[in-house]
Order: structure tokens, then sequence, then C-alpha cells
DNA sequence: TATATAATATACTCGTGAGTATATTTAGGG
DNA sequence: CCCTAAATATACTCACGAGTATATTATATA
């Protein structure tokens, strides 16, 4: 392996890449360099797919070597695990937002599906949803697959307030959910960093369809 | 590697397997192999994950070796190629099935969304909807676009006539084409052969929240 | 029945990528 | 200013998996 990998860097990277890069002032904040690790893993894993990226391209990205990445992250599983959860994050940020929030449901899950399709569209939104069993250990496949459903979950529980407080019509709340969340999940597969709809208007016209349906009314 | 693979078949991989088991009659019917070869792949890739399933694996299944596979496909690409190809089919035939239909747009959208969402559940539909450009080379992947494309235009072309023959409300027509396929193509991440609905009864759910929407009426 | 061709197997190569043993540098605390 | 611990690098190992060169067996046809 060559020492030091000369990686293109993006622009985007630039910001992340400064905390080695010789001229800075290597402030070594241990917690910094991970956070940008991870950040640099999520961008690379979108980019080019999990299993195209090698822990060697990440490294070389932060022009630093392979065991420093593993100074920060046990194996490529947890570095995985790591985006996957700050993508949760984002999206469960949506339902506390409206946690304590006295408006109707259908106006609560209306912002909640907003701040997912931003998660969504984000580098840890990718591997959120990305983050496929099959490529996890069964131990964190179980964690995986435990923590997604609190997005389930807090998705159907919103349903189903809506159909107690009358702001959202009875259905089959499950099905409901599943349809929802594919809907908003399927957006990291088709989204660009180029594409003219930011992920709010993108949000705004799936909720159209949401809430009115196809049917003329 | 070890010659012969001893790899656990499933009662499912049995039909396809026979075709080469020493008792039967081994009429060489290339093209019959050929198609079990790819069913396998498909049934394999599903299960494990395209990155996770070698062609090793493969071979095993089907009681053979990996020069065999190779006599019936070019390379690993390829292979995961034909079982896109397959599941895109299915999808189509959907399309073709209303094309000459006089029904409302609205009810061949229907038709049309409950047969994707069978052909998303199986083998070929896990393929089709996971094929993703970044596993494959530049030249396949770009084909692959171009072949998904046609079930977005075919979805947008409904769409619209329902907005002209007045069985659907105007919207707009990309967006709510994407969250319908979104929304659909999930399907394929979460669908387990356990699971107790059919996707018969699955896309009947998903198509109550597309007509009707959540708010009350 | 001999021969060409298709189908399959054996036994490799070769690259790549995860993960590690060990050395070296850097920085802070005594 | 020295000494310990953290941060980073060098230079590996090792397994695995795609793809192949080559032999062998079966089948169809002349």
């Amino acid at each position: 392996m060559a020492s030091r990998p000369t990686a293109k860097k993006s622009a985007a990277d630039a910001a992340t890449t400064a905390l080695w890069s010789p001229a800075a002032s290597r402030v070594r904040d241990r917690e910094r360099k991970r956070e940008a690790v991870i950040q640099t893993a999520a961008r690379a894993f979108r980019a080019r797919g999990y299993h195209n990226t090698s822990l060697d391209d990440i490294a070389g990205i932060l022009n630093v070597t392979k065991p420093t990445v593993y100074h920060y992250v046990e194996n490529k599983e947890q570095l995985l695990f790591e985006c996957f959860r700050a993508g949760l994050a984002l999206i469960m940020a949506g339902f506390d937002e409206v946690g304590d929030s006295t408006k109707s449901a259908r106006e609560r899950l209306s912002i909640v599906i907003s701040r997912y399709a931003e998660a969504i569209t984000s580098d840890f939104g990718w591997c959120m949803v990305q983050a496929e069993n099959q490529d996890l250990s069964p131990a964190m496949s179980r964690k995986v697959k435990e923590l997604k459903s609190e997005i389930d979950q807090g998705l159907r529980r919103l349903i189903r307030e809506g159909a107690r407080d009358g702001s959202l019509r009875k259905c089959d709340e499950k099905m409901t959910a599943f349809a929802i969340a594919g809907a908003i999940n399927w957006i990291a597969h088709w989204y660009r960093d180029d594409e003219p709809l930011s992920a709010a208007q993108i949000a705004a016209r799936y909720l159209d369809l949401f809430d009115l349906g196809l049917q003329p009314r």
C-alpha cells in the first residue's frame, strides 16, 4: 500500500481534512477527529457505496493512514454503525421537535416528514437507509433493526393520534407508516446534490400526495 | 477452494438444482440451465446481498463449480444484470397488461401498482431494486438507469392521463411518481417470505393511501 | 465408431482489502 | 528537560473472491 495515498479531495472535504493539514495548528481533539473520520466515511460510503469503499480510501481522504482510522473506530462495521446512528439521530430530532407540541397530529406529521426528508438527503441519511442487515454482524444487525424501528414507532404513533384527534383519516397504521417511510427512504436512492428541488420542497410534494391522495375531491 | 462446496440447499432450491442431480436425466438444455443459474443467483443475492454472495456460493448451491457458472454468464456483474432485467420484466408486464385497456387511468394505475408490488417481493424484484449503479461498470450502470426509467415513464404517463381523463387529481407528476415508486421499491427492504400480508394485500393498503390520502374527507 | 464440440472439473493466479505487530513521533505533566 | 502516553506511520499478514488455463468427460453427428 502506498503511504499517504494521494486522494482527490472535494472542496467539501476540505473542512474536515484541515484538521490534519500540516499547516493547521493540530489541536488534537480526539472527539473532533473521531467525528471527522465518521463524517468522511459517510460521505465516501454515499459516494461509492459501503462495499466499494475501503478504509484505505477513507484514510487517504483524511490524509492519514489506515491505523489512524483504527485509532478512532473499532472496525469498518462500527464505522458504518456510527454513520447510521448519526443519520438516525437527525431523523429522531424531527420527532423530538414536535414531541411536546399542541399542534394536531396531522401538522406534527408534516413537520416530521419534512425533517425526515432533510435527514435522508444528507450523507448520514444515506448510511442510515443503506445500512443493510446483510452487511452487519448478527449483534449489530439486531441493534440497527431495533433502532430503526423507533422511526416506525414514531410514525405509527402520529398516525394513531391523528385518528384520535380527528386530524387524520383512519387507515392501516402499519402499512401507512411503511409506505410513507419507504417513499422517503427511497429519496436516498435517487437524490443527488445537483437536484433542483430542496429536501423540504420534495417533502412538500410528497405530503401533498399523502395528505390529499390522488382521487379528485 | 473446496471442490463441490457443500452448500445448504433450501427446499425452494431443489427444483432448480434437480437439473444437475445425478439421478435426473440430464437433458442438457442450455437455456434452462442458464435460467437456473440466474434464478439461483437472484435468490442468493436477495438472501445475503450482492457483495456477500460469491460465485462459489452460487455454484455450490447448484452443485456445480465456478467455471460452470462462467459457462453460462460472462461475469458476476452480468449475473446481477440478468436478475435485474428479469425483475424489470415482471414490472413492465404490469404496464403491458393495461396497455390497451379502456379503463380509467386511475384503475390502470391500481393494477400496475399491484403488479409492481408483486414483482418487488420476488427474488428478481429484490435484484431490480438493489442493482446499484455503484456496483456496476459505467456502461452497465448507464443501461440499468435507462431501463429503470421506463418504470418512471410509465407511472408518469398514467398520472398524466389521469389528469386528462379526470380520474386523478392534478399533481406534481414527477414527485408523485417518485413517491409511489419509492414506497413500493422499499417493500424489498422489509418484505420477508413469512410476511402475513400478500403482495397484493400490501398494494391494496398502499393504494388506499395514494388514492384517498390521510386527510379526512 | 471416430471425432469434434459442449459441459464440467481441477487447480491455479492475482489483486484487494480488512486488520495488526511494531516502530516512531509528538506533546503534556512532573 | 525528561518520560510517559497518545497519535501516527511503516510494513506487514491473511483470507477471500473474481476470474482463468487446462484437463477431462459426455454427447452428437458425420
